[in-house]
DNA sequence: CTGTATCCGTGCCGATACTG
DNA sequence: CAGTATCGGCACGGATACAG
């Protein structure tokens, strides 16, 4: 329980991999998907997935160039996680809608 | 997403809501198996949970006397995804055993 | 036994600005 | 484009003590 909260609690990273779930990415890229999220702190949770495992960094050639963001085989498996996550959450909007709105650490609509 | 977030991201939600699903429990006993938990932190999450309608607590005599709380119907919705959670978290633990000890918020082994 | 009151530390996140 | 640096805030969780 603790050590899954410990990869994928932070306030970004299931949406993160929800959407590299749909797909490689760059940072630019998942920048605006997950917006507002701010560069630094896209970084980070980026780094903490890397070190989880999770997620690989590829370079796609010298700078400037897009860095590739992927799932590993290993990332991959959380996404029936996130997966239930996420549609237990619509169903839990659709059921009490303010949860959309009040809390202080909702900004992401994923 | 967030919306899932708001109602099982706290720090112990997902622990409760597993013992919860485990059988009803009272304040204490809940206490006991999610230590160290504090019993104003148990209080709010439970409050919390309860607000979003997953827990429900039920007195059972005038005090002093246990209170009881339990998952309500709609609550039992969101165990499949507390257990998704769960064995993935095991799977991860196998695969890096370092995730269990160093990070800072993970003290509970549900 | 079931909580509440008070105080406090800090982890997590954010804004802004800057660099290769 | 892909980040890092610096600074700051504040909500969240925790310790301890007390109360019905």
């Amino acid at each position: 329980m603790a050590a899954a909260f410990a990869a994928i609690g932070g306030k970004w990273k299931l949406t993160l991999l929800y959407w590299l779930g749909h797909g490689e990415s760059h940072f630019a890229g998942l920048r605006r998907r997950s917006a507002p999220i701010t560069p630094k702190v896209l970084a980070e949770q980026l780094r903490e997935l890397e070190a989880d495992g999770l997620v690989e960094r590829v370079a796609t050639g010298p700078v400037p160039a897009p860095v590739i963001y992927r799932l590993t085989p290993y990332g991959s498996t959380v996404l029936p996680v996130v997966e239930g996550v996420r549609v237990w959450g619509e169903e839990h909007l659709r059921r009490s809608p303010a949860a959309g709105t009040p809390m202080s650490c909702v900004n992401a609509i994923a």
